[in-house]
DNA sequence: GACAACTGTTGAACACGTTCAAGAAAGGTG
DNA sequence: CACCTTTCTTGAACGTGTTCAACAGTTGTC
C-alpha cells in the first residue's frame, strides 16, 4: 500500500523567507539529486550530476524550500504556483528549477522534516513504555499528531506520492533513506518491548509493522471523519489485535500458518 | 487501500473513430455527471445539473470516449493531449469538455468496460468451480488477466485514482456504481462456493474481499517483476491463507478474535 | 411558420509547469 | 592581474489542461 511517508509539524520556517536564511547546516544534507526520470526506458540516463553544493547555492536551495513550504501550508499545494514561490523568495522561476526538479520534488523537503518529527514524537513514548501493544500504539498515535496539521493538503500531494514511478513513491530508491528511518522506528517499538516473539517472524516484524503504518497512513488519508477520529479507533483496533497475534505466534499449533506467512513474503521479495 | 476499480481487455474500439460511432446502446447509460468538485469547502456547489442525453449528443459523446481510450493505449495517457483526442475525434477541444468535465474523468470509461470485462472473465470461474479457494483464486487472476494489457499506463493513471476527492478513487460515490458491482463478484464467489462460513463473517466477507483484491491491485500497479509475476505469486499464496483464515472462523476457539475483528470493521464503519 | 428554450459546438484566450539559451558571479590557476 | 571553468541566475517561450463568450442546431409551443 502506498503512503505518505512520514510527517511531521515542521516548527521551523515560521519567520517569512526575507531575511537570513538558516546556516547551510542540519537536514538536507543528502546527496540525491539525479533524477530516476520517470518514462519509458529510453536508454541510460547520463547524468549522475552529483552537485557540488557551494555556500551560496545551498543558502538560494534552502530560501526556495522555506518559502515553497510556506506557500504550501497557507494556500495548499495546487493553488501554489512556482510562479508565485519564485516571486515570494525574489528569485527567477529557472532558479527554483535549477535546485529542484519539478514542483514534486518539493514535497521531498516536508517528508524528510515530518520523518525527522515522528522520529521525535516516538522516542518520547518508546523511552517511557515497555509493553509492546502500548508502545506501537503510542508510535502510530505519534505519526498521526504530527501529520495532523497536514492533512488537508497531505490528501493533494498522496496523490502525487502514489505513482510507482514518481520518486516521492515511499517505495521508490529516492525515498529508501526516508524508508528505513521509518522502518527503524518500527525495530525499537519491538526491540525495546517486553514482548516474547517468534525468532523468524521478529525478523520480518519491523518491515511488516511499517507496511501496516503504511496502511493506516492510506486510511487516514482517505478519512474524512472530523478530526479524523475513525484513524484514531483504527490504531486502537488493530494494535491489541496485532498485539494478540504476535503473542499468539509461538504456539505451536499456528507453527504451519505462519511458516506459511513467512514463505509468502520471502516467494514475493525475490523479483 | 486505493486501487484501479476494476480491469478488462476492452477489445472493442478496435477500428478507428472515423466512420459509424456505435448506435447508442450499451453500457454508459449511467446518469452521474455533475462532478463532485475538490477544492476546499466553498459554499454548496449549485449545480446537479443531469443532463438529459439527446441522441446526437450521445453519440458524439461516445465518439469522444472511443477516440480517447485508443489513443490512451496507443500512445500512454500522459503523452495523449486533449486537443490530439479533439482533432482525432474531429471536434474542437471545448466540446469534449462538454461531455467529460475534466481529461481524469475519461478515465472512467476505461473503468466501467474493465470492470464488465472483469465480470465476464470471473463468470468463466465461477460457473465451473466450486471450491472457494479455488473460485477466489480464479477471480483474481481473471482481474489481472484482464489488466494486464494496460499495466504500463494503469500505473499513470493509477495516480489519478489514488486522490481521495477524485471522483476516481474506488471509494468515492462517483464509482460506487462500479465498486458495487466488483463486491457483487466476490458475494459470488462465497455464496456459489461449498465452503462453510462463519455466519457473521459471511455477511462481511464480500466487502473483506473486494478491499484484498484492492491490496493486490495496489501490489500489481507497484510489481515491476516481469510479467508480473510477482503479483500472480502474491495471488497464489495468499488465497490458501484466506481459506485456511475462513475455514478457522468456525472454530471455538478463534471466536474471541473473529469477533474482535468485526467490531472493530463495525466501529470504523460508523462514522 | 415564428418564437423561445434548450442542447451542442467552436476556437481563441488564460494560467500553469517546465525548458533553454544566454549571461552574470565566483573560484581557480598562471 | 588576465584567463578559463564552474556555479548560479535570468526571463522569454513552449505546450499543456481548462474556460468561456459566442454561435449553431434542434425541439417544443402557440
Amino acid at each position: 500500500m502506498t503512503g505518505v511517508t512520514t510527517a511531521a509539524a515542521d516548527s521551523a520556517a515560521d519567520d517569512p523567507g526575507a531575511g537570513t536564511p538558516r546556516s547551510a547546516a542540519g537536514e538536507e544534507a543528502g546527496p540525491v539529486k539525479a533524477a530516476a526520470r520517470g518514462e519509458a526506458a529510453t536508454e541510460a540516463d547520463s547524468s549522475p550530476v552529483e552537485r557540488p553544493r557551494r555556500a551560496r547555492g545551498e543558502q538560494t536551495r534552502q530560501l526556495i524550500l522555506e518559502t515553497a513550504l510556506r506557500l504550501f501550508r497557507e494556500r495548499g499545494y495546487a493553488e501554489t504556483t512556482m510562479r508565485a514561490i519564485a516571486k515570494e523568495a525574489g528569485v527567477a522561476v529557472g532558479n527554483a528549477y535549477y535546485y529542484f526538479d519539478s514542483k514534486e520534488h518539493l514535497i521531498q523537503g516536508f517528508y524528510d522534516r515530518n520523518q525527522a518529527a515522528h522520529r521525535v514524537a516516538a522516542e518520547r513514548v518508546l523511552n517511557t513504555e515497555k509493553d509492546f501493544a502500548a508502545r506501537l500504539r503510542g508510535v502510530l498515535h505519534a505519526g498521526i499528531d504530527v501529520n495532523e496539521p497536514y492533512h488537508s493538503f497531505a490528501a493533494t500531494f498522496f496523490k502525487t506520492a502514489a505513482e510507482p514511478s514518481s520518486p516521492l513513491s515511499p517505495f521508490s530508491s529516492e525515498s529508501s533513506p526516508a524508508r528505513e528511518a521509518a522502518i527503524a522506528i518500527f525495530r525499537d517499538v519491538i526491540e525495546g518491548s517486553s514482548a516474547k516473539i517468534d525468532p523468524e517472524l521478529r525478523r520480518e516484524l519491523p518491515e511488516l509493522l511499517w507496511l501496516a503504518w503504511m496502511g493506516v497512513v492510506l486510511f487516514w488519508v482517505y478519512d474524512r471523519s472530523p478530526g479524523q477520529r475513525r484513524t484514531r479507533r483504527l490504531i486502537d483496533g488493530v494494535v491489541p489485535l496485532v498485539d494478540r497475534l504476535v503473542g499468539l505466534s509461538r504456539l505451536r499449533v499456528l507453527r504451519p500458518a505462519l511458516r506459511q506467512v513467512l514463505a509468502l513474503i520471502d516467494t514475493i521479495r525475490r523479483d
